[in-house]
DNA sequence: CTCACCTACAACCATGTGGTTGTACGTTAG
DNA sequence: CTAACGTACAACCACATGGTTGTAGGTGAG
């Protein structure tokens, strides 16, 4: 973990946090400021402002400058390439189990 | 963070961690015992076995004792359980959002 | 039976993480 | 212009994490 923090890490870890998933899930439906966010929770504003980076930095959302105020959206593309693209795999290695399964079954009959 | 890891936060936190989604694959692909995984990677067996347990914590994967060794499984249900549901979730408000769009479009004609 | 192997777990260390407060700066409202 | 607001960032703290080594217990091979 010294180095070598891809895509995945980043989405992922980001991801393991409810607060962080909520931020998400607020500004997947519509934009947010981030002081409007951070009225939303127990914590410092701070404390708001770090978890959108990390959310930033995992290209889950995006900022946009409107006035004095930093609108943040929700980047679903990001979302799905990475963890659609683990689905797929498992979804893929799963079949093929269930399919060797069934030669395997097909073999002793 | 202090109190209140659900499942999800366990999930996401052991996705979030390129060993542990390798270990994933491979043990989703057949059933290793731990010490064949810990050859597979530059660190200790008490490294690997600690990636293992966490991955277990998260029931992404579960243990056989075969003999003196114990044999890892992926279970692929409780990663569809989570990540899949969070993809629907995103799903749903996408394909809201998309509504809305068209609605306000419509409107507008 | 004995020894080697697989596993589990504790202790320890460096670094990362999530939270805090404080400071600074640009922008807008009045 | 000035004051308040929104944001960014640094410094700091407690604790979790990922790694190490060492120790100990079960189990199987010879």
């Amino acid at each position: 973990m010294v180095v070598g923090e891809d895509g995945a890490d980043l989405v992922f870890h980001a991801l393991a946090d409810a607060t962080r998933r909520d931020i998400l899930t607020r500004v997947s439906r519509a934009g947010q400021s981030v002081s409007a966010l951070a009225r939303l929770y127990p914590m410092s504003f701070a404390a708001v402002q770090k978890h959108v980076a990390v959310l930033e930095r995992a290209e889950l959302v995006t900022k946009e400058r409107r006035g004095r105020e930093q609108i943040v959206h929700g980047n679903p593309s990001a979302l799905r390439d990475v963890v659609g693209g683990l689905m797929d795999t498992y979804e893929r290695i799963w079949r093929q189990r269930a399919d060797r399964i069934t030669e395997l079954l097909q073999e002793e009959t």
